[in-house]
DNA sequence: ACATAATCGTTGCATTTGCAACGAAGTCAA
DNA sequence: TTGACTTCGTTGCAAATGCAACGATTATGT
C-alpha cells in the first residue's frame, strides 16, 4: 500500500525545479530591476531584440515563450520608456517591426555583461554538475 | 568588444530553467487541473499536510516556498471546498493548527499516485542525465 | 508588572497575469 | 469582386500575485 506521508516534496523533480528557477531568475532581475527599473518580461523581450534585431511581437512570443498579451505589454511599457521603437511593417500592416533605439542599446551594452557575470557565476557554482544539468534541462524542453 | 548581438536567450541557464520548470509544472498540473480543479499552491500546500501531518501557515511557508499570504489563500479555498481543517493552536493562539481531512486523505489517496507516475515519467524521459541533472539542482538550490 | 518589540495569519490595495473577444489586415476560393 | 476564414496585436475583465499594514497574541527586558 502507498502510505500517503511517504510523499516528500523536496524530492519531487517538477518543484525542485520550479524553486531553482525563482532563485536563479530574481537572483539575476534583483541586479538590473532597481538599476534600470527592468521587469523580467521586458528583460527578455530586450534580449531578444538585442541578439535577433527587428521582429514582431509573434516572433517574440515564439522564441522566449510569452503570451502575446504579455508580450505586448512588455514592449508597451518599454516603448513609454523609449527603449524600443514599435512601427507597423510595409509588407504586412498586420505585424510591428519592433526594434531597438539607440536608448536601448545604451542600455543592452550595460545589462549584457551584468547577464554574462551572472552566467559565469551560475557555471562556476554548478562546477562538474554544469554539464549533466545542462544535459537533462536539454531534454526537458526539446522532448516530449 | 562584446557584440550586443552574440547574447543567445536559448544558452541562458536562468531563462532555460524558468522554461523547464514552466513546461514540467504545467504538465503535472494539467493531470489533476481539469479532474480536481486544484491550483498548483493548493497543490503544494495539500502535499506538505500529507506529508508532515499537521502543520501552521508559517511551517508550510517555509518547507513549500510560498508568501505567507499566498499560503493562508490557499488554504482558505482549501477549507472551503473541505480538504483541509483550520483550528487555533491550544499552546500559542498566533498559530494555526491544519490537517487533512478525511475528504482531503482520500483526495490525496487519488492524486499522489499521479504525481509519483509524472516523476517516473520525467526520470526515464530524462535518461543517464538523471544524475547529473538532479546533482546540478541540489547545488542551486543549496548553494549560496 | 509594565511597556516595547516580535510573530502569526489575514486582508486591502495596486499591479500583473491569462484568457477570450475584438478590430484591422491579409489570404483564399468561388 | 465578394464573402468566409485566418492571423496579428491590443484590450476588457476576472483572478492571482506581492507587499505592506493590521489586529491579535506572545516574548523580552527592565
Amino acid at each position: 500500500m502507498t502510505d500517503v506521508s511517504d510523499f516528500d516534496l523536496d524530492r519531487f523533480t517538477p518543484y525542485r525545479l520550479a524553486v531553482a528557477a525563482q532563485k536563479t531568475s530574481e537572483g539575476l532581475a534583483r541586479l538590473y530591476r532597481a538599476r534600470f527599473g527592468i521587469s523580467i518580461p521586458e528583460w527578455r523581450v530586450l534580449v531578444h531584440l538585442a541578439h535577433a534585431g527587428d521582429v514582431s511581437v509573434r516572433d517574440i512570443e515564439a522564441q522566449v515563450m510569452m503570451e502575446k498579451s504579455k508580450v505586448s505589454r512588455a514592449a508597451s511599457r518599454l516603448a513609454a520608456a523609449g527603449y524600443i521603437n514599435k512601427q507597423a511593417s510595409k509588407a504586412d500592416r498586420r505585424l510591428l517591426r519592433i526594434s531597438l533605439t539607440t536608448k536601448g542599446n545604451t542600455l543592452m551594452a550595460e545589462l549584457l555583461p551584468l547577464a554574462l557575470a551572472y552566467q559565469r557565476s551560475l557555471e562556476e557554482h554548478l562546477g562538474d554538475a554544469l554539464g549533466g544539468f545542462e544535459a537533462g534541462i536539454t531534454k526537458l524542453l526539446d522532448g516530449r
